[in-house]
DNA sequence: AACAGCTTAGAGAGCGCTCCCACATTTATG
DNA sequence: CATAAATGTGGGAGCGCTCTCTAAGCTGTT
């Protein structure tokens, strides 16, 4: 009852192990008949290869690994992102064959054990998430001889390939179509500092702002709901006469229409807010928001395209995804 | 550069391949000074077990499918049980040192991966997160000799082990609640009939009710937000009158207190409305949400750990996790 | 002091596969 | 028609590990 082998299938087929390899994986150099002959025996008898003894000889494992290396938040398990990049990079993966292996890292002891899992050589590559500045293990996967690549350019200057939205430009669009409505106090609520999203939006705002007469007025949350509505709130006490608040993320601008509400602020009339991601949220509060899409999908397979070519021609330069004003009702 | 092998290590400490191999898996009848030597050298050059040469000897893999059966759809990215579930199972099988291999199967082509996958033997076990009555993957794999769990019911009666939360139970509390409210109008939009979740919360709803004075209306939505508004907008056609509304899941009722809202009903004072799910937008809705609570996390760690005992003893019984009424303002 | 009974280490086979090399065919070329 | 060059097939080694079997070294008993 246990499954045939390459050795079986020979047998049955009448011909050596050798040639039955070659039919399974493909090679044009069996005469037809024989690969015929091959194929119905592997047929008949279920064969399907054992993937341990493959990867012994070849060195391969066909199987990547993707690392979530983030303390498993609130947010993170709220986003829709995390569900989208892993189905997405799955379908990608599937396409090209590879298994996906799912590790999260959170944790300095899930860390380590991440890291003895990529050096022990059980997955050919690695794609990485990892949004915080402070996190060590970007670099000490880079540093070990295995392909990766990276969702988001990493925080720290490391060289891995990596995908990232256009964050910047994104933003410095929020902030221009703010600009072009006439609103001349403009504020922002930045993302966490430690994360590359949070300080390139604020770049992006920072960049226009500084071009405009507009002042600039900022606080700062976490990308959560909660702290949106708090930042909102304080910046409302900053600058009584703000006109416009750019959000970096629609989950704190969401926090942020409520702060508004309960100030008694008419979203847009008094206060215009654009937010960050087009979540599905986003096309269900009150206003609907204006926000700025990123393709989290195709960031996720361009992230395996690149790993992909890592593997085959052992270079892979950086992607930068452009970003859309989606303008619905909020500004 | 290469890794090092058994061979270099028992070289270096001197003594035999087979005694370091005793040595890295933990067994006992070895000298304390010569498991030292041992472990030194293994520090030393860095040694990582081969998996893949393990697994050829020891027909084990000490990795578990987590495959999701279920077409791409946006329900499925836009709920934060995805998420969850995935990450309460991998932390629970990190903590068992089981690899996660991650596997979509929404397709009829993936289906047909994925099979072969498993029948490959390339993982010890396999979790089967299925919602669909019609889909043919749960049967197949039950077929095969592969210890396997499913998280949430099978829609079809197939005999293997699975966590749930008690969908009926909790939905005769939400009803039980509306009738004790005072309710006497009370209508339900169910879930698609083809899911159990939506089977079995009708089927909860519908014994409340029967056993009331009550009235039953019934809508069916699809378990998304713009289906439970359309349904909304029919029940409300249907019986003008309704006190109340048992809503299947939270996002179909985020989508039905929008229309009651439309409609001009008030809520919770013309109209009350329960979900289920006690999602994170739960909190936020307007008025928030009385909902039924299920722990998810609880389900998938739950579920994990029946993998890890039908491994060690071969048989696990079904668990029926408890729901909870979570009290808000819309009843 | 001799031997049984125990503990602990090493030798060696073999898991299922790929791939190099040798060899047997067939086909092209002078 | 002889020989060279393709072309296709089989033999066999070996990937890195575990595990059984055997042997060697102890201890304790009579």
């Amino acid at each position: 009852m246990k499954r045939p082998t390459l050795e079986a299938v020979a047998a049955r087929a009448g011909v050596s192990r050798a040639t039955v390899s070659r039919v399974v994986n493909g090679q044009t150099t069996v005469a037809p008949h024989i690969r015929d002959t091959v194929l119905r025996a592997v047929e008949e008898l279920g064969y399907v290869p054992n993937s341990a003894a493959r990867s012994l000889v070849t060195q391969r494992t066909d199987s990547v690994a993707l690392v979530v290396s983030e303390p498993p938040t609130r947010v993170f398990s709220e986003d829709p992102l995390f569900a989208t990049v892993i189905r997405s990079a799955s379908v990608e993966l599937e396409a090209a064959d590879k298994q996906v292996v799912l590790m999260l890292a959170g944790s300095a002891k899930s860390h380590a054990r991440v890291e003895r899992y990529i050096a022990g050589g059980h997955v050919d590559g690695v794609m990485l998430i990892s949004m915080h500045g402070a996190d060590p293990l970007p670099a000490a996967i880079a540093r070990m001889r295995v392909p990766v690549v990276s969702y988001g350019r990493p925080a720290v200057p490391i060289d891995i390939p990596y995908v990232d939205n256009d964050n910047i430009g994104g933003a410095s669009a929020a902030v221009r179509h703010l600009v072009s409505l006439g609103r001349r106090r403009i504020a922002t609520i930045a993302g966490p500092l430690d994360m590359i999203g949070g300080q390139d939006r604020l770049a992006g705002y920072r960049r226009v702002v500084g071009d405009s007469d507009a002042r600039s007025i900022v606080a700062v949350g976490d990308f959560t709901r909660e702290s949106g509505a708090v930042a909102m709130r304080q910046l409302l006490r900053d600058d009584p006469q703000l006109d416009a608040v750019f959000v970096a993320n629609d989950l704190m601008a969401v926090g942020a229409l409520q702060a508004l509400r309960q100030a008694g602020r008419r979203v847009p009339d008094d206060v215009a807010v654009v937010g960050f991601d087009d979540i599905e949220a986003a096309k269900y509060t009150d206003p609907p928001l204006t926000t700025i899409r990123h393709p989290v999908a195709e960031q996720a397979s361009t992230m395996v395209r690149l790993l992909l070519g890592l593997f085959h021609t052992g270079t892979a330069e950086p992607v930068i995804l452009p970003t859309e004003l989606i303008i619905r009702d909020s500004a």
